[in-house]
RNA sequence: GGACCUGUGGUGCAGCUCGGAGUGCACGCCGCCCUGUCAAGGCGGAGGUCGCGGGUUCAAAUCCCGUCAGGUCCGCCA
């Protein structure tokens, strides 16, 4: 039907007769006599001339047959990449006419992404989408090359699963053959993956679609998909290896650059220097510690197990207002407070500096080689809490858009085993349960729990959490003892992982594995900050699909044979 | 569950603080004109329940309350 994409045709072409197919991008008529007619496809633009009137209108479906020809000395378009030639002697056929689209379909004004989702099928007709889909596909390809190159195995697990009560709420599939039990959609293929190792399938992967039922998010749809990978034989490090040749491959076919070797930073490290398990390490204004120089203050607002100092270099023009703003913002994250301190010739500029004595004053004045003009900020509260907030305050002072690059990617190791108490008073995994201990660490698990590390690791670029894994537990011993530290008993892990439980008796050979997302991974790679940019058909946050209008009711039918019953709002 | 922002012809905006007739701009659309345009140009035209409901007022796009939809964030995301 066609011999050429539009936008390829070049000079090298002119004299040849050629068919192009695509959408009529714009008609621009001088007359009767003549009328241009830009048609568009994915690739872009090429001008047809047409002798005479043409009846065509914008994203008609056309085939249009003509010579290439070089264009009349000073018609030359260089907007365009066939802007050397064009169409002429041409016959225009209308493979389907079109309304006039809702919106205009090219890039001169933003339009709301409430009509792009109703009309998705235009907004993908657009440029832009058209090529983050297509910057997807080459991320895909290059993740799905690196990992065949590396010895993986593709190997797709089922998206109906056994529904297990723990971690982020699963989406819920009633079953017709037996009503009242269900199935759910896996959050990650975690154990199916795993039991592929106790399979013999010792190098895993498969890019999978990846199902949790919480609230979304401009990084978090329902539904998302991860190169997921587990290895046998293998610890953290031979793992870092394999995730790091996806990556930068995939970095490389996507950017054209190849990002140098990834660091490390231990996640005790991360919080205490960036306050944050996901730094961005594209800007310095790192934490500082000054719970040494306030351990005995007189100062109220400092008497704190720790306190923390941020130094934001320039800040001092900061507006009153603007600092007002950041102390509620600090609040709203759980801090009593934040003090600040403009750093100027006179010395320390805060509501609170009288009270500080020189020693105090001193230590805040050189934070971080602080100097005239700059600005410090300080919490003080419990260690975590303190760094966190000063974390979050990092963030929102100094960092550019996720999507600016350069790309800096960060590994984080060393997450701590478990975090916190759930409302019966246990233990919660910081990971998950299969999750390996620190091999230093394992002599804790009863006493100090709290400090046990995981073999869990995070990889994060530019502040953005792309994925999470770990070694896994593959011996029975260790993997009752935290499941007794987490409060599960025997009963309890044989019913809800008796299967998985089972087969490691059966020979688990030594595994690890990880998994990250590819949605974050492009968004950041198209120099988006909103994933549903590199996605084709995106839910709202409301988790509607404007498009079909899903989420909808099914008829009364459906429901008797799933033997479900509709209960009333508030009843 | 919570905080904040947005909603005005098909699209993107302005108008909202300080209430006074649906007012304006750009794009698109329709018609006419135009033989080298490419953000084509010229002339003319159509198109609106100012998200929805209620309240205040002589009078509401504008003020107040509620609600719906969209967005950003907190909670949530083993």
């Amino acid at each position: 039907m066609r011999d050429f994409l539009c936008a390829s045709l070049r000079e090298d072409h002119v004299g040849q007769r050629v068919a192009v197919c695509g959408w009529v991008a714009k008609r621009r008529e001088h007359g009767e006599h003549l009328a241009f007619v830009d048609v568009r496809d994915h690739t872009g633009i090429i001008q047809a001339v047409v002798e005479g009137s043409v009846d065509v209108r914008s994203e008609f479906v056309v085939r249009v047959t003509g010579t290439v020809t070089r264009r009349p000395e000073g018609t030359l378009n260089d907007k365009l990449a066939t802007g050397q030639v064009e169409l002429t002697d041409c016959v225009v056929e209308v493979l389907s006419a079109a309304e006039p689209p809702p919106f205009q379909l090219d890039d001169r004004v933003e339009i709301d992404e409430q009509v792009r989702l109703r009309y998705r099928y235009l907004d993908l007709r657009r440029e832009h989408m058209q090529r983050n889909l297509r910057l997807r596909a080459v991320v895909n390809a290059a993740l799905r090359r690196a990992m065949d190159a590396q010895g993986f195995c593709e190997v797709e697990t089922p998206l109906l699963w056994a529904p297990t009560p723990e971690g982020s709420r699963e989406f819920v599939v009633p079953s017709r053959l037996q009503p009242g039990e269900f199935y759910v959609l896996p959050q990650s293929p975690q154990i199916a993956k795993q039991l592929l190792m106790v399979g013999g399938f010792d190098r895993y992967y498969q890019i999978a679609r990846c199902m949790r039922d919480e609230d979304l998010r401009a990084d978090r749809q329902f539904e998302f998909s991860q190169l997921d990978m587990e290895a046998s034989f293998a610890d953290q490090d031979d793992i870092f290896a394999f995730v790091s040749v996806a990556v930068l491959d995939a970095a490389e076919a996507a950017t054209g650059i190849r990002p140098g070797a990834i660091p490390r930073i231990t996640w005790a490290d991360s919080l205490d220097r960036y306050g944050t398990d996901k730094p961005d390490l594209r800007f310095a204004m790192v934490l500082h510690d000054l719970s040494d120089v306030f351990a005995a203050t007189e100062v109220k607002a400092f008497s704190a197990p720790t306190v923390k100092a941020l130094r934001l270099p320039g800040g001092a023009d900061l507006s009153r207002s603007r600092l007002d703003e950041l102390t509620l913002f600090a609040k709203s994250l759980g801090a009593k407070g934040l003090a600040w301190f403009r750093v100027t010739a006179e010395g320390l500029e805060s509501p609170l500096a009288k009270f500080l004595d020189e020693t105090e004053s001193a230590a805040v004045a050189g934070v971080d080689g602080a100097q005239v003009g700059d600005l410090i900020f300080c919490v003080a509260d419990e260690y975590e809490a303190a760094c966190r907030v000063l974390g979050a305050l990092r963030v929102t002072l100094g960092s550019p858009p996720v999507s600016e690059g350069p790309h800096h990617y960060v590994w984080v190791t060393e997450f701590p085993m478990f975090e916190g108490v759930d409302d019966e008073g246990h233990l919660q995994a910081a990971h998950h349960p299969f999750t390996m201990p620190h091999p230093d660490d394992l002599d804790l698990i009863e006493t100090n729990p709290l400090k046990v590390r995981s073999r869990a690791y995070d990889l994060v670029l530019n502040g953005w959490e792309l994925g999470s894994g770990s070694v896994r537990i593959h011996r029975a011993d260790i993997q009752s003892r935290i499941f007794s530290a987490l409060g599960i008993s025997d009963e309890e892990a044989e019913s809800r992982f008796g299967f998985l439980l089972g087969a490691f008796k059966y020979g688990a050979p030594p595994h690890a594995g990880f998994a990250f997302g590819i949605d974050r991974l492009t968004a950041i790679f198209a120099g988006e900050e909103n994933i549903r940019e590199v996605i084709a058909y995106p839910k709202t946050q409301s988790g509607a699909d404007l498009m079909t209008g899903a989420p909808k009711g099914v008829t009364d039918k459906v429901l008797r044979e799933l033997r479900i019953k509709i209960v009333a709002k508030g009843s």
